[in-house]
DNA sequence: CGTCTTTGGTGTATTTTTTAGAAAC
DNA sequence: AATACACCAAAGACG
């Protein structure tokens, strides 16, 4: 079937496809327009990655728009939002608009509600439902890539709820969904009532094998020599074999999955041996450039190891490195630069990121509640596998995995390569992703009982999939408790049926996009301060569920009168200069000997203990210093502090404080690489931790401001405490830091050199900018232009020598990471 | 025989990931 | 639970 025949595209398109080298369409998406994709038929694709998943939702898409219609496109992640986006956006000549929204990016000027396509993460649409978009009643096509992750315990049910609220809105929204090939794509179908559409049909072979001893073994009985003499390494001869395999006149890229992200800093540390002295003159040029920019993005030990790395032309990939960083080793290996990358996992499920041959080193990892290292699920591994063989670029794939051992390697035939992929499962039927939809379901209106709550859960993939009816009702009914006793739903059961309504704080937290568990616990601590300060009827909900907390507050310090420090009422840290280490603890207990006083380390450790937060977790000797933390920053926490021998969330406790502090230290312009090094993170995980930690003070604020019983310095102290982690700075730098191309670090060299507000910006002595931004013109005028200066031009403008002298002497310590004295002791 | 390198053994520490909100001159 | 790595001792290589 050729595109140029479909009917019911856009005109054009059609021509446009085989114009891109769409002569015929794959076998697969043959099936999908058979089955009615371009007509407005529902549809579930279960086939192989690069298979041609995305053309399939793009017929719909486009078939929906030239109908008159809207279509949105579901992804998984941020960076795959912006992949499609840009995709589709070739559409845009044929009169279809594009449009993308995701947490951290939204598309700019023209509103969502005037695109054809829209583009957006499952956690964003569903927070666009919430919050009432208009245009959610006017999607006539759905389409969900990556369906199989309802499976994720963690973010599967938000997926699963959101696209059960989507139908119900929608009556005859066609829905489309793609899939990895799973055990169970009937029960997709059979739930979103749709065609189902399954083939393991693939547009390059992909073969699949056992390295051991001295060949390949493929799953297809051939068989390729890969001999590994002793004290080699398996995986290093593997990278080098398919080096040395030139098929259109040059070797094949490697991708090598690893279970952890030590292991795959080490492993892309040794195979610089294999890809180095195979790179042409050229590709080292083009390379150091590329390890340039990554070393100068950031200083810090993970950077510096990834620039050695590429400029040999292997990388390591993982969630600790910054974003740009990970799309710059992606892009480098689509252009075949980057010969070969070591990654964790998540590079198997992000962005196309194709190679000749896919190693799968590791096959079991760490899980703790498994007790050990767990075998990774046959769906992960063929995902890994599937990134074998470039469109194009390859005649074939192959996917290896390791063995070291003749039992091994029949395992791993056994396991992986003869076995299906395992059944996916809805996780609704918990605590956890109940109580959040629970309470977003009420608050926006789709149930106002708890048996219209029972009947619109029914249209989930867990009531399609479950023999045991009770589970999901007795659960909903402990979530129901839990958000009563919480005050964010109100039952009323005079009559038979009982009738839910949100609160206005449910309303608030489920526009907020917060757990409820979340919530309550901010709620809880900041009323704490009020509590101990006396000066509000602090326990009026003292019924109090578990996580109420009703304490005894007697042996605490700051029982009885609560005195505002200071005029400004904002805790100040005081003025100290380049070391942070240990400050604020100490002026405040001095000060604050008999009254709360809310401090940014109270901020942080508040949202840090929420289910939101992803926990840092305890090493080695973290115990005992943290444990000490904890008694000698006592005072500072919101609520109560937990028993150190009595209660086991105690730990928890501790892990939180850790979170607490990095972000502390983040706040007092601690410099990135000693945070990296004294918590044991990546520069990404910075990152991660300071995003959510200021979408937390944030729905802290809204809290604080819109619940009864808060004090209102608390609210003060959160923004403040917020603003300081959004920008990384201490209080005196906010103004400056609010300027554009101002980051925590210019500003501060320019605070040293007397610039000390924006408003300075606009009338300082231009000399003295330029010294303090070290002579960097561009820059200077830019930011000049952003603090909204008449006449920016640097022209004929020389550096002041002071003003860069006392920029850099005031910010030896926090920018060039010297001073390390001051810390060497913290073991 | 002395020094340097390689090998092998023991003990210890460590172990993946993602999303969400929204604002000012 | 499994591995990587650091550390150390013993053995070997070489002049």
């Amino acid at each position: 079937m050729q595109p140029s025949s479909l009917a019911g595209l856009p005109a054009g398109v059609g021509e446009a496809l085989e114009a891109e080298g769409v002569a015929e369409l794959y076998p697969p998406q043959e099936a999908a327009v058979e089955a009615g994709v371009a007509d407005g038929e529902s549809l579930v694709a279960a086939v192989p990655t690069a298979s041609g998943k995305t053309l399939i939702a793009e017929l719909a898409m486009l078939s929906a728009v030239e109908r008159g219609g809207k279509a949105l496109y579901i992804v998984p992640l941020r960076a795959l939002a912006s992949e499609k986006k840009t995709e589709f956006e070739r559409w845009e000549e044929f009169g279809v608009t594009v449009g993308v929204s995701t947490g951290n990016y939204e598309s700019d000027g023209e509103w969502l509600a005037s695109r054809d396509i829209i583009v957006a993460t499952s956690e964003k649409v569903d927070s666009l439902i919430r919050n009432g978009a208009p245009w959610i009643d006017d999607l006539t096509c759905v389409v969900s890539d990556e369906v199989h992750l309802v499976d994720d315990p963690n973010r599967g049910p938000t997926l699963e709820v959101t696209l059960a609220k989507l139908r119900k809105v929608n009556p005859g929204l066609q829905t489309v969904a793609l899939s990895a090939t799973v055990g169970n794509a009937d029960v997709i179908a059979e739930w979103l009532d749709a065609e189902l559409v399954e083939s393991d049909w693939r547009p390059i072979d992909l073969r699949m094998g056992v390295h051991f001893g001295n060949a390949v073994d493929f799953a297809d009985g051939s068989k390729r020599e890969v001999p590994v003499e002793r004290g080699e390494d398996q995986t290093a001869r593997l990278v080098a074999d398919a080096l040395d395999t030139e098929e259109d006149g040059q070797g094949g890229s490697s991708l090598v999955f690893v279970n952890s992200r030590r292991n795959a800093e080490s492993s892309a540390r040794k195979l610089t041996d294999v890809t180095g002295p195979r790179l042409t003159t050229d590709e080292r040029d083009r390379l150091r450039e590329l390890a340039e920019e990554i070393r100068s993005g950031s200083d810090t030990d993970t950077a510096a190891d990834l620039a050695d790395a590429v400029e040999k032309g292997s990388a390591f990939h993982h969630a600790g490195l910054r974003s740009e960083d990970r799309a710059r080793v992606e892009d480098a290996f689509r252009d075949r630069l980057i010969k070969c990358i070591s990654a964790t996992p998540t590079l198997a499920a992000g962005v196309n990121t194709p190679a000749r041959r896919v190693i799968v080193r590791d096959w079991r990892r760490y899980d703790g509640e498994f007790g050990g290292m767990k075998p990774l699920d046959v769906l992960e591994v063929h995902q890994m596998c599937g990134r074998a063989g470039r469109p194009g670029l390859d005649p074939y794939g192959e996917a290896v995995l390791l063995a070291n051992d003749a039992d091994t390697k029949e395992e791993l035939f056994e396991r992986y390569l003869w076995a299906d992929p395992e059944p996916v499962r809805s996780k609704l039927a918990a605590e956890p992703a109940l109580r959040t939809h629970v309470l977003a379901t009420v608050a926006s209106g789709f149930a106002s009982t708890r048996d219209g709550l029972l009947s619109f859960l029914d249209n989930t993939l867990y009531a399609t999939q479950t023999d045991d009816e009770g589970r999901l009702a007795a659960v909903t009914d402990t979530v129901l408790d839990y958000l009563a006793v919480n005050d964010f739903v109100e039952r009323d059961r005079d009559d038979g049926s009982e009738s839910l309504t949100a609160t206005g704080i449910g309303h608030t937290v489920s526009r907020l996009y917060l757990d409820p568990m979340s919530a309550a616990e901010m709620i809880d601590g900041l009323r704490s301060v009020a509590r101990d300060a006396g000066a509000a009827t602090a326990g009026a909900d003292g019924e109090a569920g578990e996580f109420v907390r009703t304490g005894d507050d007697g042996d605490e310090p700051g029982f009885g009168t609560y005195a505002r420090p200071g005029e400004d009422g904002s805790p100040d840290e005081g003025e100290v200069e380049g070391e942070a280490e240990e400050t604020g603890g100490k002026a405040t207990d001095e000060a604050a000997t008999d009254s709360p006083e809310v401090t940014p380390l109270g901020c942080y450790h508040l949202v840090s203990r929420t289910p939101d937060m992803y926990e840092l977790y305890l090493k080695s000797g973290d115990r005992e210093e943290y444990t000490e933390l904890c008694y000698e920053r006592e005072a500072e926490f919101l609520g109560d502090v937990p028993s150190e021998y009595e209660d086991v969330r105690f730990e928890d406790w501790l892990a939180s404080l850790k979170t607490a502090r990095l972000l502390e230290d983040w706040a007092n312009e601690v410099d990135e690489d000693r945070i990296t090094e004294r918590y044991g993170v990546g520069p990404g995980d910075i990152r991660g931790k300071v995003d959510t930690a200021e979408w937390l003070l944030r729905a802290a604020e809204t809290l604080a401001r819109d619940v009864e019983g808060i004090d209102g310095d608390a609210v003060v102290a959160v923004r403040e405490a917020r603003k300081r982690i959004e920008y990384g700075v201490r209080e005196e730098l906010l103004d400056l830091a609010g300027v554009r191309n101002v980051g925590r670090k210019r500003a501060r060299r320019l605070f040293e050199a007397g610039i000390e507000t924006r408003a300075d910006l606009r009338e300082a002595d231009k000399a003295v900018v330029l010294g303090a931004l070290r002579g960097r013109e561009r820059t200077a005028e830019r930011i000049l232009e952003h603090a909204g200066r008449e006449d920016p031009s640097m022209d004929d403008v020389r550096p002041d020598k002071s003003a860069s002298a006392a920029a850099t002497a005031g910010s030896a310590s926090d920018d060039d990471g010297e001073g390390q004295a001051s810390l060497g002791d913290f073991r």
